[in-house]
DNA sequence: TTTAGCACTTGGCGTGCTTGAGTGCTAACA
DNA sequence: TGTTAGCACTCAAGCACGCCAAGTGCTAAA
């Protein structure tokens, strides 16, 4: 398990072992590394080798007569120490600071566009995930009056965002009522959490409105409302048709299980939620079985946190164990990197030269 | 093809058929249907019957020693005449009413909530699809001073919905500076499609603002993004997944095809909007080749139009040619009368427990 | 016109054989 | 002592073959 077990040779026909493994996807031969891959050793000596890897676990046969394919543990070795060199290309980079700062102008939409950004990027199945921060309050109520039986209600939420729903009433109002609802919503419906929105204060409200009491309660319940989105957490998951173009879910039974899992969101939220274990980088790579998901069990779940106005969203993509883990954990930095610069920094609108 | 052609008995008999096929989804036969499917007649007959129907292209048969499976003219045969009476039960029809109620109260989100809805009725794959109206125009402007370099911007669309951008300066504002560009955008940016925002109008007003010229570039760019997202065809998908439970998806080369159409939005608004054969119920019915992409030749695309406010939006279903045409065909009628109810009648919030 | 009976067709499945890729082991070699 | 060549061994995949069951079409009788 620690590199000090392994020979540099031993490092080096297990790096090119799961290297090809990644790239053909098939068990892979002594024959094969001894010539195409250039390992200065005979094909006996590789298999030697090869046969010490298997012992110490790295390595696994699918069966006497085939070549070799990486363990779980091989994987983590691989994924731990032997990678994390891959660099984008120019283009790539240009690429995803364009379409960040085209998209993500509304933070409603965040989490659709990252978790597509990450399937094109990857292509493997995308993943954006943000967590129920609970407690969200509201600082500040404003309104806008539309009609006789139409108001927006303008909420500037704990977290720094601003939300606004639409509510329609069945009765006429004059737009001193909402005024008023307005003022008194900002006596006494500012920095309360969903919970606090209790009867006792609906029925304060009512009587203060007077006439218009009926305002208060769609009012309420769209302020609700409003909490409980931002407070839930939510998922979204894009790009699954990418998963069909790998052998490993040809299986439709296997590829089943596993999108089972992809469109019950609580279910993939709790395997998102139960991995805390945080690697040195902030990356997280859970290999197989590593996953609390029996459904997982064949496939690699690969996610980072980013902290926007205090909540914590993950960015991630899910795919075969024999993922292109380099160039994947740096494309989820640079994803990460860039939604963190354009939240977190300055107040500036995204860049110059945007025609829009 | 006419049902002048076919005798009561050979229609008893394919619709028989259909319906075991759709049932168990595999080839029928004549002992079949006199035993378990109590026609009155015996096997033999069946057969000279189900030769009769195959000659007139009706059924095809896979091979010599299988039973019998509709072809396309069988299904069709069968959507146009044999079916439509399929009742969903008192608890469907409450579900879908509350399930409708309880989301729908913000436009924004009904393709999605829509898409889901039609998947988890139906069983089979859900799709929502807003065809791009063009020519939306802001009707009145209004804004919200949220703080020294964020302000909203609140736009009543001609479509009836009211949308808002949250606006982020790089220099700080004074309530002054946004009210007298909310007034100016009131007189010049009305009523003007999203071509109408063009660089002499936009000179005007920065003329306009003087000082605080500034912020009408960022403010255009709102306006002109919540223009273009409400004038923009959009779709939804949803419970891919669904489909991996019918053994005709268990190809996944098939599958992918299939998902490929279903991921590229493009294609399958294509698919959408060439279709325009009206039924007389208003329900489009599309089975296997009679679709437009060579994707779907195995594959039924149901769907039907609602009109809000003057947009068009489709729900439909995509399934395999074997569906449950009946349930499906309810179901939409049920979903679409419960939206086009919801959004175009009264101003009133829907009404609590009415069963319509 | 319907039905019983029968010969016929054919995909699916299990069995056995062959093939080739890839191994482990042994013995020779540097 | 580590490396390499050679060889026997193993086993999945592919193929041929035969059997079976399902389902048919046809003929002849009711």
């Amino acid at each position: 398990m620690e590199d000090k077990r392994l020979t540099p040779r031993k490092q080096q026909i297990l790096k090119a072992i799961v290297d090809a493994h990644i790239h053909h996807g098939e068990p892979v031969g002594s024959k094969y590394l001894a010539t195409d891959v250039q390992i200065s050793a005979s094909p006996a000596t590789i298999r030697n080798e090869m046969a010490d890897l298997e012992a110490m676990g790295y390595l696994v046969q699918p069966h006497t007569s085939a070549g070799r394919v990486p363990s779980e543990l091989g994987y983590r070795f691989y994924v731990d120490s032997l990678v994390r060199q891959y660099t984008a290309t120019r283009s790539e980079i240009d690429e995803i600071n364009e379409r960040l700062r085209y998209k993500l102008s509304e933070m409603d939409e965040i989490l659709s566009e990252v978790s597509r950004l990450a399937a094109s990027f990857t292509d493997y199945t995308g993943i954006a995930f943000k967590s129920g921060a609970g407690q969200v309050r509201v600082n500040k109520y404003d309104s806008v009056y539309l009609s006789a039986k139409e108001f927006l209600l303008v909420m500037m939420l704990s977290t720094g965002t601003v939300k606004t729903k639409t509510i329609r009433l069945p009765f006429p109002l004059v737009p001193e009522d909402l005024r008023r609802f307005t003022e008194a919503a900002n006596i006494y419906l500012t920095n309360l959490t969903s919970d606090g929105l209790s009867m006792p204060v609906i029925t304060k409200l009512e009587a203060l409105m007077g006439a218009a009491g009926a305002l208060v309660h769609p009012a309420i319940k769209a302020i609700y409302e409003t909490m409980s989105e931002v407070d839930t957490a939510d998922i979204k998951v894009d790009g699954v048709n990418k998963l069909l173009n790998y052998p490993e879910y040809s299986d439709v039974s296997e590829l089943r299980e596993l999108l089972g899992v992809l469109e019950e969101k609580d279910r993939l939220m709790d395997v998102i939620s139960t991995q805390a274990t945080e690697e040195s980088d902030g990356i997280h790579v859970y290999i197989g079985t590593e996953n609390s998901s029996d459904a997982m069990k064949n496939t690699t779940l690969i996610f980072k946190d980013v902290y926007i106005g205090g909540k914590k969203l993950s960015v991630g993509v899910i795919g075969p164990k024999r993922m292109n883990y380099s160039k994947v954990i740096d494309m989820i930095n640079r994803l990460t990197f860039g939604i963190d610069r354009m939240f977190n920094e300055g107040p500036g609108l995204p860049d110059p030269k945007d025609k829009y």
